[in-house]
DNA sequence: TTTGATAATCTAAACGTTTAGATTAGTTTT
DNA sequence: AAAACTAATCTAAACGTTTAGATTATCAAA
């Protein structure tokens, strides 16, 4: 594999001029060197050495992509995780950047972080970290440029971008009290998701508004990959007042409810109205489809990549957080509450 | 950001000892010094930089991924590339590997090739490269270290990992013939890809086998992305003797045969059987359920990284292609044929 | 011509590692 | 106490680039 060197000597001059030839560099270069030049690198098939090059100039024209779940490969099958990485590599190549995925699964700060300071990367995405886990203050504190997604970061000065869950977890309440329902129940994701809390409280205080109170147990703590809920739904439809409508952390959650119903014989959405967080590509194959809160996930991946190049060129400019608003979608999983 | 050289500062060693520290060289260090090398990495945050012992090692831990088709960023929401890329990044966390995506679109040999033998990855997974571009040739002849999947590449000496299409192929057909249809059509992928005529000409055969011709007009030609089916579905399914069953290109195909079919008031499996390819994540969640032939997506992608890796570190020894077989999946989406 | 200015090219240092081989320190053996 | 090892550490080259600054070539003006 040939080096600048080869082409130095092939051409007949020394490498600072391939150098400059190649990389359109200011200086003057006669017309007939620079052709020469061109030719040998053309002709011996060269390109540059990334690691060289990454070496001198400090940069490797590379994002680096983290997610801060257990099992880190899974992440692609999770149709949420799926559609950010899709945003994400689109934009990075809008902008020229390849992409690296850090495989290795974290065990702490202390053993994991500081493998992400090898410079591979010119910046960091850091994905949904876990908030019971030290990823965030770990990977913040090697002075990494880096941008976060669904991972509340501005303690650190860290900009994130996110779906505006306060927002969206109303407009579900809202909808469900629109339709006439008082007895809703919350389905909620993994207590360490940044996202769940802050769903769980804007639909409390939307009921609160209502005048409504929340009834006894109505809040259940889920996974957000559907693990757990069908049990928990299960559990709760059989109870003598159930609830006449369920908000549920998300559409994986929400698919298992619809899965729970039809067990128990419970019409959605006559008997129960179910309404959903992301807006999935299967939430629509459902049956009922389903009424959700949709996340534009592509642009929030892409957007989030955007900020980092950003700040990957300009370090010192304070970049904002960015919030933005899902979109409520109704299908068929909701209706008017039946008369009871 | 530390090197080094400050961490040889700090511990009052030279670099060369505190390298072998790091490493666990096999040159014999005195304790004392190990720890004092040790602990001055440590308090100083230092990790190598990636690039510096890149250069030097040539080797980066890293496996490059890219998907020949038109725009690499839409992978990701394909549900095959998406479970291949799933078990790629599981052999690779396994193995210690980041993995790099490049997201350059292709344009041509001559302009696209070379910026693979940048060397920032050890090797490249290249995935489902079309039969008319020069992207399996351009990439061949720069002599990187090559798996690639869904790609045959035997020509070039180049293993490839696959699922046996033909195999599958004939299953479907003889799973249909053996249900009592005669009047079978296939709707196929991309002309472009190389496990279309595979399929086809298996199919031919399978017919020609049991003593039938295919019918005229029965083989199309539609795309892997379900883009095109419809139409064509929906216009061979007019026809006034119209086939009984179809084999379809694969499962996004099959959906759409599906929807046709509804659409004309005919009935799934009654009046038409369907048979897909690829058990994508969707395929169960059809109404009917669609029978199909399973490829094991994520073991495709975890050998063919895992071939990659041995290629790797033992670039001379010859390694063989691999090739799954599929398994038939029955669900509901096909039955006896009815007597006419 | 000589001088100066400018264009073209080159030399050498730097980026941050690894590692072969040299040097020095420490321990036996005679 | 010198010789001969071995253990511990160091020096310096190499990896393949970029780039500041030095040098040389070219040419117009004096």
């Amino acid at each position: 594999m040939s080096t600048i060197t080869d082409v130095a000597k092939e051409s007949g001059v020394s490498i600072a001029t391939v150098s400059t030839v190649l990389n359109n560099g200011t200086k003057p270069v006669r017309a007939e060197t620079r052709l020469r030049v061109q030719n040998a690198a053309r002709r011996l098939n060269y390109h540059p050495n990334a690691m060289a090059q990454g070496l001198v100039r400090r940069r490797m024209n590379t994002l680096g992509i983290f997610f801060g779940v257990v099992d880190s490969p899974v992440v692609v099958s999770n149709p949420y995780a799926s559609a950010i990485l899709q945003g994400v590599l689109t934009a990075a190549a809008d902008t020229s950047n390849n992409l690296t995925f850090f495989t290795a699964p974290w065990r702490c700060a202390e053993q994991s972080a500081a493998a992400f300071r090898d410079r591979r990367a010119d910046g960091l995405l850091l994905i949904a970290a876990p908030t019971d886990s030290d990823i965030l203050s770990g990977l913040c504190s090697l002075g990494l440029t880096l941008v976060t997604i669904a991972t509340p970061s501005e303690q650190f000065g860290i900009p994130s971008v996110d779906v505006d869950n306060e927002l969206g977890a109303r407009i579900a309440t809202e909808h469900l009290l629109s339709l006439g329902h008082t007895r809703i129940a919350h389905l909620s994701g993994d207590a360490n998701m940044a996202s769940v809390p802050v769903r769980r409280d804007a639909f409390v205080r939307a009921m609160k508004n209502a005048g409504l109170v929340v009834p006894e147990n109505c809040i259940q703590i889920c996974r957000y990959d559907g693990s757990s809920s069908y049990e928990i739904a299960r559990q709760m439809l059989l109870k003598p007042n159930r609830p006449t409508a369920i908000f549920a952390g998300n559409d994986a959650i929400a698919m298992t409810i619809l899965d729970a119903a039809r067990d128990l014989g419970i019409s959605v959405p006559r008997d129960l109205s179910v309404i959903g967080f992301d807006d999935i590509v299967t939430a629509s194959m459902t049956n009922p489809a389903l009424t959700t809160l949709r996340q534009p996930l592509l642009e929030i991946g892409e957007r989030a990549a955007l900020l980092l190049v950003s700040r990957i060129q300009s370090p010192e400019a304070h970049q904002d957080s960015i919030m933005i608003p899902p979109e409520l979608v109704i299908r068929e999983s909701t209706c008017t509450a039946a008369h009871s």
